[in-house]
DNA sequence: GCGATGTGAAACCAAAGGGTTGCACATCGG
DNA sequence: CCGATGTGCAACCCTTTGGTTTCACATCGC
């Protein structure tokens, strides 16, 4: 596993950034003004959680006027899901070939 | 997604753990003390993660004797992958919908 | 029986990280 | 032009957590 992706992990294994990620994919597109209205959490709070996200790659970010626009970036997360399932297999076919080992 | 898969991916969010995760998928299996030999850290530390991945289903273990031996839970990767890809799947629907949308 | 080896758990440290308040700057609208 | 609104960033607090050392107990082998 690379050590992007741990970084991915970690990035997915908060609570309050996925309450981030939701609203996000839910409204397509928003600033960290606006999802920090409907979360118990304030703007800066928010505005970091973007910026863990966005550096993983996980959002992306257009600025329109004076406004930041983060998106969900869905390949990102799709990638890593299938290098975990990559892995799961790796998992299988070894642990099989050593069980088969350990009868003979 | 469910809080418990946040758990996982937190508990896949630390470089450590996955030296301990991929020693255990090379060996098939091994005691604590065993993979803290070929890891730069104390047998302690090793013991608290294997707990950790034990409490979120990516290890079992089992005990022999005086030892307990540790072993990776392919099924649980992968079904966190499947959630995820699925997700993913759901943010593209979404997405794409939301830009049609906008362009009528 | 007894030393050697393995194990879990507690006490403790230092670093990381999620959260807040506050500030300085950019942009929109009257 | 100027107030209102939006943005990023710095400073700070407190909790979490990865790590270590140390201890008490269980099991193996001679």
């Amino acid at each position: 596993m690379l050590a992007t992706d741990t970084e991915v992990f970690s990035a997915l294994g908060d609570a309050t950034r996925w309450q981030v990620l939701t609203s996000l994919a839910e409204r397509g597109e928003g600033s960290a003004t606006v999802i920090a209205r409907d979360l118990p959490v304030s703007r800066p709070a928010v505005l970091k959680h973007l910026q863990v996200l966005d550096r993983v790659g996980l959002v992306g970010s257009r600025k329109v006027g004076r406004e930041v626009l983060y998106s969900p970036r869905a390949e990102r997360l799709e990638a890593t899901a299938r290098r975990m399932a990559e892995l799961a297999a790796a998992w299988d076919t070894r642990l099989a070939a050593l069980k088969k080992l350990a009868e003979s």
